[in-house]
DNA sequence: ACCTGAACACCGTTCAAGT
DNA sequence: ACCTGAACACCGTTCAAGT
């Protein structure tokens, strides 16, 4: 008796709005915050969400159009505080060092991202607004900041890639002999792999910085 | 009579020496160049070599390991010829403007790429080996040369993803009013979308390249 | 030593059948 | 309108059985 269907509306749980849009984000960010993307099934999420598997299609096309959401709503952790408070190349520094924490934990996404439609995205789009207006305001002419953009989000995935490779990925092994120079090269880095991601990072980021400024004076 | 292991072995095709290492890599790369990455499966790799699936892996512990030997084919196809002849800038330029026409192509090899081991990877060594004694006969400091590396290869993976994105990536949509500058920014933009991913490769790559010799001389 | 065919554990997706 | 369970097509990988 209290759990026919309208007993369960009244206490607020009906049956039809159990799956949603937003639910079914909600509950593939926790999967992917606590085990991964690659822990992103439709099984594990239907698990998730206590339902069967082909409910899910009743709510999303296909995984895809569910991985575009999460792609939205992890765009919204970066942070774009910095634009119209810090000066335009600190905020961009700091945009691009918090994107780069964010995938650096999603590395699987990365491909999902570089390809990522804008339209229907709208956390995604708010930010490139922040960081295209910030630099309008700078001075930047308007047909070089997706440009610029586009630039920094290359370095930046590159960097991700790079900060959860394995270390020792530079190492020669038998082959030395093969590449002496190269080798040397390798020796002569620091210690830790992680450390030497983000060197080369902030190498690209004040590089690219570097040249952006001047540009704005030319 | 004609048929028993005997006389396959005096054709010169004994039943034993069909699968190898060599031979295994050359199919994939056939299946890759003619149908891309997403098409090379064990089934189609065991299909091209007229043998069972099964039959592969006496010869590879996974397909990751075939991946692998795939990587390091796919990247003796990039130009290092400038190293040596061209001023290193020239050099680095060609170089780069190569390996992104390599993997533009093949896209779905990128995050392999990005954390492919050096070890066993004959190829590739040689690749940096050319980059790294060009940039050190330029007159670059050994630490510095496997970050300038590493910041290349970032800006041109990012960017063979760009290429091959499909057009209106950054068309707004429905959300436009959400983001007017960056929708000027994009509509200020030239028409065709490869073209658009080309220049901004080419800003990065111009961008660091002044940078790096701004740093050559200091 | 190397091959085959069948099986397995997983994917995403579909669909008839229920309420 | 929304759910379920079973099925399907496809992955990579394993393994007993053959030669």
């Amino acid at each position: 008796m209290t759990d026919h269907p309208r007993a369960e509306r009244r206490r607020g749980r009906p049956r039809h709005t159990v799956l949603t849009p937003q639910r079914i984000t909600d509950a593939a960010m926790k999967i992917i915050q606590a085990r991964g993307a690659k822990a992103l099934t439709m099984a594990a999420l239907a698990r998730e969400l206590g339902v069967s598997v082909s409910a899910l299609y009743n709510h999303a096309p296909s995984k895809h159009a569910v991985l575009l959401r999460v792609q939205d709503r992890l765009n919204s952790e970066i942070d774009c505080s910095g634009f119209g408070h810090l000066p335009w190349d600190a905020a961009l520094a700091r945009w691009a060092r918090s994107y780069l924490e964010v995938y650096a934990r999603h590395v699987e996404l990365i491909p999902t991202m570089a390809v990522l439609p804008v339209a229907n995205a709208p956390h995604t789009l708010r930010m490139y607004e922040a960081v295209a207006s910030g630099l309008v305001a700078a001075g930047f002419a308007r047909d070089e900041v997706v440009n610029m953009i586009v630039v920094l989000e290359s370095l930046l995935f590159g960097s991700a890639y790079d900060a959860t490779a394995p270390g020792g990925l530079f190492e020669p092994g038998e082959l030395e002999e093969l590449a002496p120079t190269f080798t040397s090269a390798v020796d002569a880095r620091t210690g830790d792999p992680a450390e030497g991601a983000r060197q080369a990072f902030e190498l690209g980021l004040e590089t690219l910085l570097d040249g952006f400024r001047a540009r704005l004076g030319a």
